[in-house]
DNA sequence: GCCAACGTTGGC
DNA sequence: GCCAACGTTGGC
């Protein structure tokens, strides 16, 4: 099993959002850039586990955990022409951005922030802090383990 | 293939 | 709202 790290923006979609869909599930679409497809079109597997991090708002950070249900989706907002992420080069016979489906399993009793991440030494090789802008990205188990220590104390 | 221009992400 | 980081586009 593998671990991994989905930003959101809570405005748009936050992880209570997730919590509130139907089955708690949700097809991760909108992504646009290529690392991040990559990662979740070749690396991402069913029962992997996902930290949701909350970006773009007043305290950034990790706010819950999910679980990959599906894989290997092509994204159907890239087929949309009314939706902000269509790609009219995302051919349907040859889909140019694949995703996964990802369900709630619980929020964290206490958010961890970007800013205790940023102080955790075991935390500053995190993708989260070596690579800005990568909306998907690996975890290790490492540093999955030392993020939910913090809600254990 | 290079690179300037431009657009987006995301913390602050 | 500002701006650094950085991915994409398109002319050459």
């Amino acid at each position: 099993m593998k671990y991994w790290l989905l930003k959101s923006e809570p405005d748009a979609f936050s992880y209570f959002d997730l919590e509130s869909a139907p089955q708690m599930r949700t097809v991760w679409d909108g992504v646009r850039n290529y690392q991040a497809r990559n990662w979740l079109r070749d690396h991402c597997d069913v029962g992997d586990k996902v930290f949701f991090y909350h970006s773009s708002c007043k305290t950034p950070g990790i706010v819950g955990i999910c679980r990959i249900t599906r894989t290997g989706i092509a994204d159907p907002s890239a087929f949309d022409p009314t939706s902000p992420y269509f790609d009219a080069r995302s051919n349907p016979d040859d889909p140019r951005w694949i995703t996964i489906e990802v369900q709630a399993e619980q929020a964290l009793p206490q958010i961890v922030t970007l800013a205790t991440i940023k102080s955790l030494p075991e935390l500053h090789n995190m993708a989260l802090l070596k690579q800005s802008r990568l909306s998907v990205q690996p975890v290790t188990k490492a540093e999955w383990q030392r993020i939910m220590m913090l809600n254990n104390q």
